[in-house]
Parts: structure tokens; C-alpha cells; sequence
DNA sequence: TATATTCCCATCGGATCAGTAGGGATTATA
DNA sequence: TATAATCCCTACTGATCCGATGGGAATATA
């Protein structure tokens, strides 16, 4: 059971955009070499992020990204979602094999129930952290690192 | 992000075991009829439930499989890391591209917090439900659709 | 116009997944 | 003892997905 690498990326860049809340806009490439992200690979998350209304872009010479809405108004489950698709427990595609006689019902309808259950407390984890609780974290183990530094 | 088909398969395969709890030991084939699982899957798939201590097996003739404990001491956590291996929230294998100056800190770390409350989460989920409540699901399940096909 | 940058679509190699296959070991029954 | 049923182990395969990479096109600045 994985996220993927998108997923991972993406917070990653939505952090570093909201810590670096300038005047300019701020360039993929600038985002790609501090959190070390393929640049190439970056710019099809933002542009998803972009589809999904979470980031805004400008293009050209002194192009780049920011972001649509305020921190505190993005939910880490909404990049993650608009990333990598819906969150979804199901396996892929099984084909569905049926039973044969029909004496007994198959018990996937109960493993879908598990399946549901899971996902909801997944959701429910990520729509209760946003994008600015996630920037107090990085201040604060900033700040730790710096501490730590000077000792 | 997923579970997949063989953890699915698993916890069906299990539930079949604790509903069809006679003298004699139930066999794969069976199984595989019921639940509509492809027979040398579902080997696998109770292979690796039997290393897992969930299950225990005789060979032979007349051999087959049955629960190696109360379905109340079995967690569908259990037989998810049973047959899917731990569960993990991480990307598979993100190769790790440095960033190069290292003037400010990549948020890998960040994220990996985040990864680690959905993970709990997931095991909370999982490890609070145990193979009897699943078999309860069941039977009640199994009890309306007979009532409503006396209607 | 030259340059920087975002944007879009297609492709690719490797990994993983779901399922299949072959054959071997063990045991109950005839 | 012979046979059939059943579990057991290892490898293989075809499909799909993931993490990129490539080749430009559009757009804004200098």
C-alpha cells in the first residue's frame, strides 16, 4: 500500500512554494533543485496542481508558479488527490472470476466494507492537515536545525 | 493508492474458513469455487497465510486447511502484512535526487511525517477489526438477502 | 528578434501485479 | 501396494503502471 512519488513530490513543492511567498512568481526549476525533483517530471505535477485550481502559472521569461489560495485553505488530501487521482483502497482491476453455483455469496462485498473503512480514516487524516500546518513543521525543524548547528 | 488483489483474495479466503468450521479441514478447491479465486493463486495465497501462523494445513487426501486460532485473536491487519508483506506508506523507491546546494532543506522529511499518521491510521483501522466481526458482517449480511428473497 | 520559461503530448525502460504452469511431496483410501 | 487427492515450491508470462525523458509549441520579457 503506497503513495506515489507524485504524491511525494507534489507536498513538496506546495511546501516550498508557500515558504517562498514572494512578490515573483517562483520557477519550476528553483523548486526542482532545493527539493530535488527531476524538473521535467515537477512540471507535470504542477500542471495537475494547476488543473486542479491549487496553483496558478505564468508564463515566459520571469514565468512561474504560486499559489491559488491561501495555505491554510489547502488540505494536504487535496494535493495528494489532484496528484495521483482518487484515493481509492480497491485493488486494480480484478477481473472478477465469478463463483460457479451460487450456493454461497462470495465474500468480496465484506472486504469492500474493510476497504471503505480504511479509506475514510485515510481522508479523514489528510482533510484535517493543511498546507499551513504543514509550513509550522518545516519552520520549526528549520529552526531545530539551526539550533543544533550552533551547538 | 492500493491493497492488492491478494489481499482481498486473503481475507475472503479466511472468512470462508471461519463460516465453513466442521470436523474435517476445508479444502483450496472449495474455496476457490466459492469465493471465485483462481485455484494456484489461492495457494499462494494460504501458503503464506500458513507461514504466517493464520492458518494450518494437512496434506493429502481429504487434506485442506482450517484456522490456526479463534477468529477473534486474527486481525485483518494480520492477514493483510501476512500476504501483502508490511504495509508501507512511502513511494516504492525514489532514487533520491540530491539537491544540489543544500542552502535550504529539502521537505522529504516533512512529508514523510505525514506518511507516517496515515499509516497509523491504516493499522488502527485494521488491527480493530478482527476476523469475527468480519464473520458477523457476514452472517447478517447473509441473513437479509434471505429475507429478501422470501419477499 | 533572442531568450527564458511554462505547457503539452508521446514514448520508454523497469518494476510490479495477477495469474499460469510444471512438477514434487505427502497422505487417505481401495 | 497402487492410486487419487491434496498440499507445496519455483519459475514464468503478459499486462499494466510508474517514474521519468524528449521534442517541441506557446508565451512573456529584454
Amino acid at each position: 500500500m503506497y503513495f506515489s512519488a507524485k504524491g511525494e513530490y507534489g507536498i513538496m513543492a506546495v511546501i516550498d512554494l508557500a515558504l517562498t511567498n514572494g512578490e515573483d512568481p517562483v520557477q519550476a526549476k528553483a523548486i526542482a533543485d532545493r527539493q530535488g525533483i527531476p524538473l521535467r517530471f515537477l512540471e507535470q505535477i504542477l500542471s495537475a496542481l494547476r488543473h486542479a485550481g491549487l496553483v496558478e502559472s505564468s508564463r515566459g521569461a520571469h514565468g512561474g508558479y504560486r499559489l491559488a489560495k491561501p495555505a491554510a485553505d489547502i488540505r494536504v488530501g487535496d494535493v495528494l488527490q489532484a496528484v495521483e487521482g482518487p484515493i481509492v483502497m480497491a485493488s486494480r482491476a480484478l477481473p472478477r472470476h465469478k463463483n460457479g453455483n451460487g450456493h454461497r455469496a462470495s465474500h468480496g462485498s465484506i472486504v469492500q466494507g474493510v476497504w471503505k473503512e480504511v479509506k475514510d480514516t485515510v481522508l479523514e487524516t489528510l482533510n484535517r492537515t493543511t498546507l499551513a500546518d504543514l509550513c509550522q513543521r518545516a519552520r520549526d525543524l528549520e529552526e531545530k536545525r539551526v539550533l543544533m548547528y550552533h551547538i
